[in-house]
DNA sequence: GTAATTGCAAATACTTTGCCACGTA
DNA sequence: TACGTGGCAAAGTATTTGCAATTAC
């Protein structure tokens, strides 16, 4: 069991055992894993991180991911990178990115997102459902430049 | 020498002409069947169309892209698929995209993009150079609802 | 003529699956 | 006990590179 685990975390293991996801060690530890990253991990990343590295095996991480993404619980991000990334998706948190293309740098943006109306609008206009919306920003950072 | 080849794709052709590429058929075949494409494509879609599939090898187009991508004439997109796709960068033009998560259809969104504001504040705070974003919109579209 | 470009084949990177053992409910 | 989950190894898919031959300038 793991020890500083906040409520969040507790919360999304909840969710995960009404979704039928049995409470697994593995589990647990990619949940943490996920909730202390500030930033989506790569399936590499993940596998290799200190709490998952003994823990369990690159195939196991991969299939859980696959769980969570099926339970809308994580979401895979393309980012330009060929591994694809994941984020732990919590309800009422949105976040878009802001990539360093040349150190490859990651970081959340806070600023209020202005894609909102355009996506409600999308919404009604198309017929699509369950919409959401990826943004990133890419660009040289400082250090690089 | 292409016959219908429009004022655009001869722009285009000039602009990587004078960024130092040599004017090869492959290279005209690859703009055409990009600025032809209405959405972004994959490599492997790339190489296999119709004009590009008896042209040149697949490792050609590759390269093609690269270099193309180097002098910003192209730029990769991250679609969540598991390849990467590539789309023609022309000036004055700007495209975000809805995409179906079920059946993959990709389509621009025509609205105008509501993120140039917030780019320029993050120009501004930041320090980024050569900012740009990549803003996409996913869900299920009605064929597949 | 010279350097960029190409084709082909081989190497790499990342992802995904099969199968049987194991652990949770 | 039963079925979801895990480990290990192998297969699959997409990307990238080496090198000799070719082509644009």
């Amino acid at each position: 069991m793991i020890q500083s685990m906040n409520a969040t975390i507790k919360e999304t293991i909840d969710r995960c055992r009404k979704a039928g996801l049995r409470r697994t060690k593995a589990l647990e530890e990619l949940l943490v894993t996920l909730t202390e990253s500030l930033r989506p991990m790569t399936l590499n990343e993940l596998a290799t991180s200190a709490r998952l590295s003994d823990q369990c095996d690159k195939a196991t991480v991969f299939r859980l991911l696959q769980r969570l993404s099926e339970h809308g619980f994580v979401r895979r991000l393309g980012l330009h990178e060929r591994a694809a990334y994941f984020t732990l998706i919590l309800p009422n948190k949105h976040s878009d990115y802001l990539i360093c293309t040349s150190c490859g740098s990651i970081e959340p943006i806070n600023a209020p997102c202005p894609v909102h109306q355009l996506e409600d609008e999308i919404r009604k206009n198309t017929g699509f459902r369950n919409l959401y919306h990826e943004l990133e920003f890419f660009g040289i950072c400082p250090k690089c430049a």
